[in-house]
DNA sequence: CTCTTGACGCACA
DNA sequence: GTGTGCGCCAAGA
């Protein structure tokens, strides 16, 4: 993979489960850069593969969506995340409190072995 | 090369 | 809870 610190983030994000959502923070935690949280959205931004990678899972640490989504807006965000089971307790915010994906999960879909 | 902006996070008032 | 300031890293002008 490409030495870069947005491949670490979209294969972070990619990794996401379905019907939970990640912060900015923690992806940039887990991918080595703790105070990168910027550049995770930054990799969003550029976001090379849509719908590839589920950066509708991806929100702020108050569980707020981004304005500029990719995918066309945070509209659709709310839209995907409401599918997959995500509940809002606000017009842009979801119940990131219950639905936060746990890192530890992580370390159990990157457990090659 | 330098300055500003940016899908953020945290601290402080 | 809201508004402002600072920090971190990368890209655009």
């Amino acid at each position: 993979m490409q030495n870069g610190f947005f491949q670490t983030v979209y294969s972070v994000v990619k990794r996401i489960p379905q019907g939970k959502v990640a912060t900015y923070g923690q992806i940039a935690r887990l991918c080595g850069n703790p105070r990168a949280a910027r550049q995770v959205g930054w990799a969003l931004h550029v976001n090379p593969e849509p719908y590839v990678i589920p950066c509708h899972r991806v929100v702020n640490r108050n569980g707020r969506v981004s304005s500029a989504f990719a995918f066309g807006g945070a509209n659709v965000q709310k839209e995907l995340l409401t599918k997959e089971g995500v509940d809002f307790t606000d017009e842009q915010t979801v119940d990131i409190d219950k639905y936060l994906w746990n890192a530890q999960s992580e370390r159990d879909l990157t457990e090659t072995t």
